[in-house]
DNA sequence: TGCCATGATTCCCGCAACTGGAAGGTCAAT
DNA sequence: ATTGACCTTCCAGTTGCGGGAATCATGGCA
């Protein structure tokens, strides 16, 4: 398979299995005469299973160490939990932060009367 | 003032003040003889104004807004207001998405009993 | 056989918001 | 005079690609 069919295939940009190729996280199995990448079936599940993982958030370089997981026939599942739970927590973080930001701003804002005046908490809110 | 006294003030590394500079963010206020940037207490306001609004998580060009509003003495309440419900929108539209990759997360982690087996639903599920 | 559309290649630039580092000039104090 | 802290500019790197240029390959049709 060319790169446009993979591409399609794993819905992924043409672009982004390239730069997947760049970067040596999914290698095409091959060249054509011409120079062609050429991919195989397996190299499509591993595009899906890295489309997949970065989908709920995961850096390419923990792409990187999943797909190394997922090669590994020998791993642990206790590896890949690890892995799943450090992105957990790093959600959990950046939704704790969100919040209190959220909540603030919800005040700033529910104290600004919103209209013409140019007297505004907001504003002064934020320069303290 | 010097660059590193003023970025003290503001809580700011020296590199994001001249950078803030560059941009035309937040310009100081004169140069002194030998080219050395020179800051008054006006842009020193401005600067912790904008790394409070940084904070907040507006983008550097809703800052430029801001702060343009912040510096009109003329402006309505209005406007900021809009500008501070929109990140709130925002805030409100990743915090669901990272609820949701929060969840399915945890439910694929759940199923995953982390021990020394090779047997792992993480990295099927994730390759599907 | 020639032609053209489509798809492949490499390479370089740009994004956001800085951060780090190199090479060099300035200032105050010893 | 020399140190050391501070300042300057410029260049490169970060993350994960996307856009676009210039060029080459492939396959079908007249």
């Amino acid at each position: 398979m060319n790169i446009g069919i993979i591409a399609r295939r794993a819905d992924l940009p043409t672009k982004t299995v390239r730069y997947y190729a760049d970067i040596g996280l999914v290698l095409p199995s091959g060249r054509s005469s011409a120079g062609y990448r050429i991919y195989s079936e397996i190299e499509l599940n591993k595009l899906r299973f890295v489309r997949s993982a970065r989908s709920f958030g995961f850096t390419v370089e923990e792409c990187r160490e999943l797909l190394g997981l997922y090669e590994d026939r020998n791993r642990s599942s206790r590896d890949v939990k690890r892995l799943a739970q450090q992105r957990i927590n790093q959600i959990e973080g950046k939704m704790a932060e969100l919040q209190s930001l959220h909540d603030e701003l919800v005040r700033l804002a529910d104290s600004c009367h919103g209209d013409d005046r140019a007297d505004c908490p907001i504003l002064t809110g934020l320069s303290k």
